[in-house]
DNA sequence: GTGTTTGCAAAGTGTTTGCAATTTA
DNA sequence: TAAATTGCAAACACTTTGCAAACAC
């Protein structure tokens, strides 16, 4: 459980306004542990705890959240954006079945024989899904 | 360089007629080393080189020669697939400035300290992206 | 009050699909 | 000739945007 006044801190530190939906947003995503999510799950979450907030606030707050680095985006479908509450560099199991992803337990995934980025380049970051289907 | 040969066997053990547009993108994708193309930048490819064929043809085909294994579709960027004619398990760079996809060197990637999948599930892919930007 | 944020509906983007016409074997 | 493939345009799913109304400070 991350502290409420966490999250205040963090949007005050990136400019955005404490508003009654991008806290309500907060809560769903920090007081839950460890989430994955995309923006249609989070939306459909606030409905079902009678939160009002549309979808387009929806993402609008998920990038919003992303940019403040209180989310991670995770690229693993062409099909939608996943965020995870999880930023620090970490590798992520991805069901191909049912879409649900979840982080690799064991901390930080480490790469072997990494070869040196291109000339002129700065890694931002590494990304490391490990593809499942069930047996 | 890939002979020729090789993508027709590869078609007909698919079940896959070789018809002119498909042959036509197999030599665009085949015989130009190691190459990382959108469906969009394969079409205007084959505009550019007068080919007649539709972008509906080539999602298509860019679809039947991944389930063939003549391709691994590398997911990077939400807003487009990518398609990679190396197969085998290799990491990539990729540029966040410009979209350019490229194969990291020197041969497969190894995790340290990979844990097991979870109970029941099988690996079916180990995909490690690299993100850069230009410094 | 002033500038920010929200919600809606419309527009946008990459991708898929239905189906008649064409092509392959 | 029978079955597969193509091309077009329409449909699709997810995401973004324009703008008036609501809200935070």
């Amino acid at each position: 459980m991350r502290p409420y006044a966490h999250v205040l801190e963090q949007l005050r530190g990136a400019g955005l306004r404490p508003t009654r939906q991008r806290l309500a947003l907060a809560k769903l995503l920090f007081d839950n542990g460890s989430r994955h999510v995309t923006a249609e799950m989070l939306h459909d979450e606030a409905q079902d705890a009678s939160i009002r907030v549309s979808l387009a606030t929806v993402y609008n707050t998920l990038h919003q959240f992303t940019d403040a680095g209180l989310l991670r985006e995770i690229v693993v479908d062409p099909a939608r954006s996943y965020f995870d509450t999880t930023t620090h560099q970490h590798g992520h199991f991805f069901h191909e079945k049912n879409g649900k992803l979840e982080d690799m337990p064991g901390g930080e995934v480490r790469l072997l024989d990494m070869p040196a980025p291109p000339e002129g380049c700065r890694i931002t970051g590494v990304d490391v899904v490990v593809r499942l289907v069930d047996e």
